[in-house]
DNA sequence: AATAACTAGTTAAGCGATTTACCGAGGCAG
DNA sequence: CTGCCTCGGTAAATCGCTTAACTAGTTATT
């Protein structure tokens, strides 16, 4: 392994001043830079990133830590890790992800001193874990929010998101619109603040309008969407579309609703929101999604992370971004009977 | 920070001793090794990953190395890293998700000393990653092949599944079948070694039915799977039946040939290879598919590489897995005409 | 002309663990 | 009583790098 020793004696110089050029924390002459510069060139050397971490008290690297038994985020997911990695690439930082499954854990990544920051995913509203991270000193974002809206964080605007599905809706001439959403248990009785954000959207958009309101909560799954479409017909039969923010019962509830004689979108519309284009696209008929800007929401939140590494003084950042309409096949005329 | 130095003071030992409780390296007189636990237990200490890895020069982290620019394996991509993470982790060791797009990236991570070694996903045929890990010297293991099967690895057995999938197809009458894989091109040339290895299995499996064989490859989304369906129709209208490894492009291909008047599974029956039954129920049909060992193949891998790491000194080890098959709608008997 | 202020480097003290070499005490054989 | 082990423990070197403190030599200031 050639160390940075061996940079020095190479090119006749300390290592003191071998580090320097290689961090740009003192001037160095030109001459000598480039001396040292051929050095590392030449020897290819590359700095160990452990005794650098060790003797910095700095790794930079960055964890974005998710949950371990769910099954993982989907194609949003996925944009919206790529995009935090990138994001952090850019401003010279490592970016990993850390699938995460208890406390003990938790406290083992927190304690070992071996990331910089956290980014925090599917917070919940009362969330433990944020606690540890408060108490430990580290400094995080989070994607989503706690109840307290002090903390740092990006996430989704889901009232605008709502609201605009239930303008789209309006717009077809529907008036009674259920909601369908994830029901996500979790023994403490805690879910994450989305699916609460989410209803309350709901609830207070039905409320502005008059219209009576119907929460419809499913389990992830296509299981979870033919069930869906048997409540729906069974105690709000009345309702002429849906507002879905469940992607994974997506097809399901298509089938089920096609399967109990309601063809999408002649008898019922769906506006699937918090997905990507291209999964309302693997549905027949194409879903009219509402797309989550999970792109934005991974550059937004590692790069509120690491400003706030690098001792930007400003406060938290409270970013929401709503998600954008793309227009599929599932949304049609509200019928008239 | 509470420190090793802290937790011998506290027990009136020599931090040594409390290294050497900690991990196990030398006796101890219980009394000591009490009074040593006691005072990290009263300390909350836990000791610096970061500190260890430069003393012992091993980090005990394992990294999976993933192309970051692809969207992002499905499903099936996360089963696997869950059950690698938590293979890891009951081995003690550290997992994380490495999203990698660039040669550089990659060295820095080789030459940094952080992991101590490397699962490898989307192996290529000729692949020059794994060239540079070979070149590093870290200890690694494949998740897919090389054209050179010295190297460890776990794969699935494509020949295996295709086999199967073909004699699934000819139980239910049918003698045409098509194969319909994703297309990914490379600058180099390269493709996924899966994508060849699906390529033969189809070819084999033909030959020695005197089958004529079509082989259609797509891109992996909707308008793939579009595409299939009309070069289907257009080039191979014999064909009652497909087999399908290309998880993204099958809703459509179902969608298209739906377009195209043709019924699933009345008129086209459809295999769908390497996904998991969950997806395929994403389908209207629900797709015959022929799921994925994902879970299985996450645990062998890491499992691989951490023996490799502590020395088992057996020959590498080389695990094929066939998905197995899980009948959904989209297979029916052959049409006669 | 004397002092202050830069510049370009070097020395050496950590960072928080692991690990080798060594040491004293007690047990047992001869 | 001496010599040799084994036990339980300590001191100190080391891992590769960062960084504060210091040294000389130059240039600027008054």
């Amino acid at each position: 392994m050639v160390t940075m020793r061996d940079v020095a004696e190479r090119a006749n110089v300390s290592i003191a001043t071998v580090s320097f050029v290689l961090n740009g924390t003192k001037r160095v002459a030109p001459e000598t830079r480039a001396r040292i510069e051929a050095a590392i060139e030449e020897l290819d050397y590359k700095r160990n990133v452990v005794a650098r971490a060790l003797a910095s008290s700095h790794t930079r690297i960055l964890a974005l830590l998710h949950p371990c038994r769910e099954a993982w985020p989907n194609a949003t997911g996925n944009q919206f890790v790529m995009s935090a990695a990138n994001g952090a690439r850019e401003r010279g930082y490592d970016f990993v992800l850390w699938p995460l499954n208890d406390d003990e854990q938790m406290s083992h990544l927190l304690a070992g001193g071996l990331v910089d920051g956290v980014l925090l995913m599917e917070v919940q509203l009362r969330d433990p874990r944020v606690d540890r991270l408060i108490a430990s000193g580290l400094p995080f974002a989070l994607i989503g929010r706690t109840e307290d809206e002090e903390l740092p964080y990006v996430d989704m605007d889901f009232a605008a998101t709502i609201d605009q599905a239930v303008e789209h809706l309006r717009s077809f001439g529907h008036r009674r619109m259920a909601l369908v959403t994830l029901r996500m248990k979790d023994p403490a009785g805690n879910e994450p603040g989305w699916i609460t954000r989410v209803k309350s959207a709901y609830l207070d958009a039905m409320a502005a309008l008059g219209e009576p309101a119907a929460v419809i909560t499913v389990e992830g799954s296509s299981a979870g969407g033919r069930e869906a479409a048997h409540r729906l017909s069974e105690d709000f039969t009345e309702a002429t579309a849906v507002i879905l923010v469940n992607e994974r019962a997506s097809a399901g509830l298509v089938k089920g609703s096609r399967a109990l004689g309601r063809t999408v979108p002649d008898d019922l519309s769906i506006i699937s929101a918090a997905t990507s284009a291209e999964f309302g696209e693997m549905i027949e008929p194409s879903l009219t999604v509402m797309a989550a800007p999970a792109a934005q929401l991974g550059r937004l939140g590692v790069n509120a992370l690491i400003d706030q590494l690098e001792g930007a003084q400003d406060a938290p950042p409270h970013v929401l971004i709503p998600c954008t309409l793309v227009p599929g096949q599932s949304v049609g005329p509200a019928p008239t009977r």
